[in-house]
RNA sequence: GCCCCAUUCGUCCAGCGGCCUAGGACGCCGGCCUUUCACGCCGGUAACACGGGUUCGAAUCCCGUAUGGGGUGCCA
């Protein structure tokens, strides 16, 4: 058997949502797993629609993803006088013939007839020739069946009756993509159609161009079954937030979102399912394709982001989230930023955040003083009945002589305080609590002490007399 | 309307005739750990849409029904 190739065919909408990704990551799998060949095609009819832009916007969002093409990106564009042989072929055949019938004019012979809605092919024997505003209209079988041997749905059957005499090429000249694709899946010696499930109806009309065309073999299909939100609905770009550059944006690593995308409409054997994509691609195959739809799940997403951050060492998560940190929307000025510090903390980081835009937010106070102490946070840990004011106090007088070169002793310090409080008054002292308003100006956050070697004696002394001041 | 597809915990995935008193994961709930918040660990919650068959035996096979979805374009 000749080694599979699969394609990718998108439409250049402006951006690749997660339907469409999780389509190029199925079809990249199976070529990675038979050692089959990835073809990129864009469906672009309208040609003059395909900018650069709409072309970098399928691209970029699949090499982001990790999923490499062996060849391509091929434009349907370029191809169209290979397109237009096709339909005259198929003119000449008598496959198709010429319609120059407008909507109305096919309502009202439907209706004349007694038949709602389609097209019965009114113009078969009309013998219309070709002009502006014409169609051709591929002359469908009227009995027999097309099977289509579904890798995931099995055998499906569609009565040729039901098919009614489509239009391959448009009244401005165009061909339509039914016959496209073709075309091109038999030049470019297509083996595996592997898509959404919404094309489920067209491949019937694909398999009756391929024959009428005399191309022999067809290629096996496998429909997949659609993304749907939680209404339950397929995933629309109008309706949904779903453009893989978004997620991009908020910090979702490449290499989660793929293994996301994996489990969606597939599981592996062994039900793990957090794992590196190599042995995805080793355990992945069409057989074992769900076939109901999905929902996906941003949570899931979120979870499994989750473990690939923790998964990253201290370098490389400095280096992950360093767009979010020096962008003009991080909390502090630029010049404030210290990759070291960032580095030196990132294990604290790691195991708090499930998106690298909730970095930031744990490291404000690293890089800026802040501007005010969270209310709740400070009327709970700055009460003078538990001697908050005496805490600060000794903590002050305590940490002045330290040269704030060890984190542990910085903890016994300030946790000595609180101990001897605690013997003092006898009534349990907590003094993490204040230092750490006085500090961040809230209540939660990461451990303190290696924090404060990095903020430094004079800022964390500074900091703990104003919040002292506060008590008057 | 017509055609096509689907139906296991709230969600994703496992199960492909007996191993199922249905398993894993996310979420949720409880506990442990912890002088913050987390992480981690332990435990719990929760599903075979319904009705008929077939079979010694069905979540698994067949047929209906119901529900949901997709398509029905001179979009792809």
């Amino acid at each position: 058997m000749t080694s599979p190739r699969v394609r990718f065919a998108p439409a250049p909408t402006g951006f690749l949502h997660v339907g469409s990704a999780r389509s190029a990551l199925f079809n990249w799998l199976y070529a990675r797993n038979t050692g089959g060949t990835f073809v990129l095609r864009v469906e672009d009819t309208n040609a003059e629609k395909t900018t650069q832009e709409f072309v970098d916007a399928i691209t970029e969002p699949l090499a982001w993803l990790g999923l490499d093409w062996d060849e391509g990106p091929y434009f349907q564009s370029e191809r169209l006088e290979l397109h237009m042989a096709a339909v005259q072929q198929l003119l000449n055949t008598g496959h198709a013939y010429y319609c120059d019938l407008s909507q109305e004019e096919i309502e009202a012979k439907n209706d004349e007839a007694g038949l709602k809605g389609g097209y019965h092919g009114w113009s078969r024997d009309r013998d219309v020739g070709d002009g502006p505003g014409v169609v051709v209209r591929f002359r469908a079988p009227d009995d027999g069946v097309t099977v289509i041997d579904d890798i995931v749905r099995g055998r499906v059957e569609i009565a040729h009756e039901t098919i009614e005499d489509f239009v391959i090429r448009r009244g401005d000249g165009s061909p339509v993509f039914l016959i496209a694709n073709a075309v091109d899946d038999h030049d470019m010696g297509i083996t595996h159609v592997i898509r959404g499930e919404d094309l489920l109806n067209t491949a019937p009309k694909v398999m009756l161009l391929w024959d009428a065309l005399g191309y022999g073999e067809k290629p096996v299909y496998a429909h997949l079954p659609l993304l749907v939100n939680e209404q339950r609905k397929k995933l629309s770009k109008r309706r949904d937030s779903v453009a893989l550059a978004a997620f991009r944006d908020e910090g979702y690593l490449p290499d989660a979102m793929a293994n996301a995308l994996a489990l969606l409409g597939w599981g592996p054997p062994d039900e793990v399912e957090i794992r590196p994509m190599a042995e995805i691609v080793e355990l992945f195959s069409l057989e074992t394709v769900n076939k109901a739809a999905a929902m996906f799940d941003v949570q899931k997403l979120g979870h499994i982001n989750a473990e690939y951050i923790k998964g990253l060492s201290a370098a490389e998560f400095t280096a992950a989230a360093e767009p979010w940190l020096t962008s003009d929307e991080a909390p502090w000025p630029a010049d404030a930023y210290d990759s070291a510090v960032v580095e030196a903390l990132a294990p604290e980081i790691q195991q708090r955040i499930s998106k690298l835009d909730e970095a930031a937010g744990w490291l404000t106070w690293l890089f800026v003083r802040p501007t005010e102490f969270d209310e709740k946070s400070w009327s709970k840990a700055m009460v003078k009945g538990r001697a908050a004011d005496r805490v600060l106090d000794e903590v002050i007088a305590a940490l002045d002589g330290d040269d704030f070169s060890d984190a542990g002793r910085i903890e016994q310090i300030v946790l000595g305080v609180g101990d001897a409080l605690t013997e003092a008054l006898d009534a349990r002292v907590m003094s993490q609590a204040p230092v750490r308003v006085a500090l961040t100006g809230g209540g939660a956050g990461i451990p303190l002490w290696q924090a404060m070697t990095l903020l430094g004696r004079d800022e964390c002394l500074a900091r703990l007399r104003a919040a002292r001041a506060q008590f008057g």
